[in-house]
RNA sequence: GCGCCCGUAGCUCAGCUGGAUAGAGUGCGGCCCUCCGGAGGCCGAGGUCAGAGGUUCGAAUCCUCUCGGGCGCGCCA
């Protein structure tokens, strides 16, 4: 409807251009706004007002000469001018009342568009290291990326989800340390577990297991194993030489291959919970991309071969510097240590030239908004690489403060005591969370609010919205207990008789939901949906306690049976894209 | 110190490429089923859109400055 508008708008400028009442190069893209306020109609647009300069007439009068050359529409009842100019559209409830029909012909693909058919696009999200489990850091990211791809997916786009692991770098040769000392332990060692190593309950239980499989093949005793490394911090040393001084140790007692297998052992652990939390927590990926592959494979080399011969590397100090200064970034980067290793950025400017390779016309990166100091580079990287820089797509989610009540969640990642996603999931559900957490606008901060997650009252918004859901199914369950007939072709050729103010508000609702739907994806806002659905869900609630619809009047009770089937949909159309059920009943 | 983000009702937050009288939820004060699920609905009070300039027909929105808060500034990942 909205097109159409402004589909007539245009004809109209090109009549008035016709006339020599304006000339084509004046002409700004055509504005049409849902309006606000009912009284202003069903759209408006402010045209007359953005060409009033340029014409030299004031705007109500050229408003008065642009409705004069609009051509007639069925689907437009009136229009009026308004103010310092608007043009008000009033849509003919018939025009209107098509949405019902539309919606219950196109059932859980009402909404969809196409606007992104034939673009293959990438979102990657989460890729927190495989170090340890998922905290509630993570679910903000993991949430949002999944809905945005699901709103991208909705709107025609090929979308594949991609999380990319950190399986190459030395936090993991801590983890693996870690592992190694713990299942020491095992063996009989006592150890004085390094400040720096991870201390967390799941280290343990893959030492054990570890253990329970290899015996004491990879057993020495603490002496040993801790002989010649420089001191740890509170003994007065450094803790992160301390527990580089233990990998090395570990790697130089247990060989290669010993080394490899406790880190493979590591790595599969963490990455098999990882994957089991997501999916339960409703996020699925296409990819799985490995460090490792990159520097296995040598596309990091050859990613610092592409950006030398462009020009973009020089040496200094002995490290090897990628001149990203000149490409908007503060400063140039490190590719190559002094010791001959690539850093991580070298394999994220490799991992982005492969994500270039595979043909994604546009590339999405959800990242912790603490990280937003690094999207510079890795932009200048994609310049560097000869790419458009405009194909990458940086969301910067931040972290949520839970609350329980009033009372704010500690969150202490050290000790290894923080929350994981899973205790959260277990807490509140996963409707609820999915739900709170693409509540609010990603890049802003949020107070999560466990108890409101939780409670079965009104002030929770999940089952607010999802109330509304089970009610109409509760309806219609009373429809068929009571032997009522229900004739659904009768209803859409009844659809007049929806006149009430709830039910017009509610029609105007549901031709919205395609547009709301589109720029959610377009923009990656899905709270702009979350909005949208706590409104239909109020306006419905409100009409239930207005308005009986199983009453004995067939016709309208069928039309108001269809109307509310419609809602029916669009809800659970809606919920469906954030990854939250629709219970029939609760 | 430099850079990025933010500041809207008591609290948590919306506010689309600048548009009409700045909106929800919660909390507070009133009220509403002989009826399809009261996990609901209605009404009311509550605002210097942090502050000051500027841009224009029009600014919460764009520009500059000030104040207040968050984050980032490794040959870590």
């Amino acid at each position: 409807m909205k097109q159409k508008v402004v589909a007539l708008l245009q004809q109209a400028v090109e009549e008035l251009i016709e006339q020599s009442v304006l000339q084509s190069d004046w002409i700004p893209e055509i504005s049409v706004e849902r309006t606000r306020d009912a009284q202003h109609g069903d759209f408006a647009s402010n045209l007359a007002m953005m060409l009033a300069k340029s014409a030299k007439t004031a705007p109500r009068q050229l408003a008065e000469a642009i409705i004069a050359a609009l051509p007639d529409d069925v689907s437009v009842e009136k229009v009026e001018i308004a103010g310092p100019g608007f043009i008000n559209f009033f849509v003919n409830p018939a025009a209107q009342h098509q949405i019902i029909a539309d919606i219950l012909r196109l059932g859980p693909s009402f909404g969809k568009s196409e606007v992104g058919a034939g673009k293959k696009v990438q979102v990657e999200f989460v890729s927190a290291n495989p170090t340890g489990p998922l905290h509630v850091g993570h679910g903000r990211g993991a949430v949002y990326g999944s809905v945005v791809a699901e709103l991208l997916r909705a709107v025609g786009y090929d979308v594949a989800n991609e999380y990319y692991v950190n399986d190459a770098g030395r936090q993991m040769d801590i983890l693996a340390t870690s592992i190694w000392l713990r299942y020491l332990e095992c063996c009989g060692q006592t150890i004085q577990f390094p400040s720096n190593g991870y201390r967390g309950g799941y280290v343990e239980d893959i030492a054990r297991q570890f253990f329970d499989r290899v015996n004491q093949d990879f057993c020495f005793v603490a002496a040993e194993v801790f002989d010649g490394v420089p001191v740890d911090e509170p003994q007065g040393g450094d803790k992160e030489q301390h527990v580089d001084g233990l990998i090395s140790k570990a790697r130089e007692l247990l060989g290669q291959e010993r080394y490899t297998q406790i880190f493979q052992a590591g790595l599969t652990a963490i990455l098999a919970d990882i994957r089991d939390d997501l999916a339960e927590f409703g996020v699925d990926y296409q990819h799985w991309f490995f460090e490792s592959l990159l520097v296995d494979d040598g596309s990091i080399e050859a990613a610092l071969e592409r950006l030398d011969k462009a020009g973009h590397l020089y040496k200094k100090e002995g490290a090897t510097w990628f001149a990203s200064s000149l490409l908007g970034d503060e400063k140039d980067r490190v590719v190559v240590r002094e010791n001959g290793q690539s850093t991580y950025f070298a394999s994220d400017i490799a991992y982005h030239m492969n994500k270039l390779d595979r043909g994604f016309e546009r590339i999405i990166n959800v990242w912790g908004s603490d990280h937003h100091g690094y999207v510079p580079r890795v932009r200048a990287a994609m310049t560097a690489l000869g790419a458009d820089a405009d194909k990458l797509e940086v969301l910067l989610v931040q972290f949520a403060v839970l609350y329980r009540g009033a009372e704010k969640v500690p969150m202490s990642t050290r000790s290894g005591d923080f929350v994981t996603l899973r205790h959260l999931r277990d807490e509140v559900g996963v409707d609820a969370a999915r739900f709170f957490y693409v509540l609010r606008k990603s890049d802003q901060h949020m107070d999560f609010d466990l108890k409101l997650a939780t409670s079965q009252t009104n002030d929770n918004p999940v089952f607010y919205v999802q109330y509304a859901y089970a009610r109409i199914c509760s309806v219609l369950r009373q429809l068929e207990e009571k032997g009522l007939s229900r004739n659904r072709q009768q209803g859409l050729e009844s659809l007049e008789l929806l006149s009430t103010e709830h039910e017009v508000s509610l029609i105007g609702l549901l031709t919205q939901y395609p547009e709301v739907l589109e720029r959610s994806a377009l923009k990656y806002e899905p709270h702009h949906l979350v909005h949208f659905l706590r409104e239909l869900a109020n306006h419905f609630h409100t009409y239930y306690n207005a308005q009986q619809f199983l009453v004995d009047d067939v016709k309208l009770r069928d039309a108001r049976i269809n109307l509310i089937e419609a809602i029916q949909q669009c809800l659970s159309n809606g919920l469906g894209l954030l990854g939250v059920n629709s219970p029939e009943s609760m």
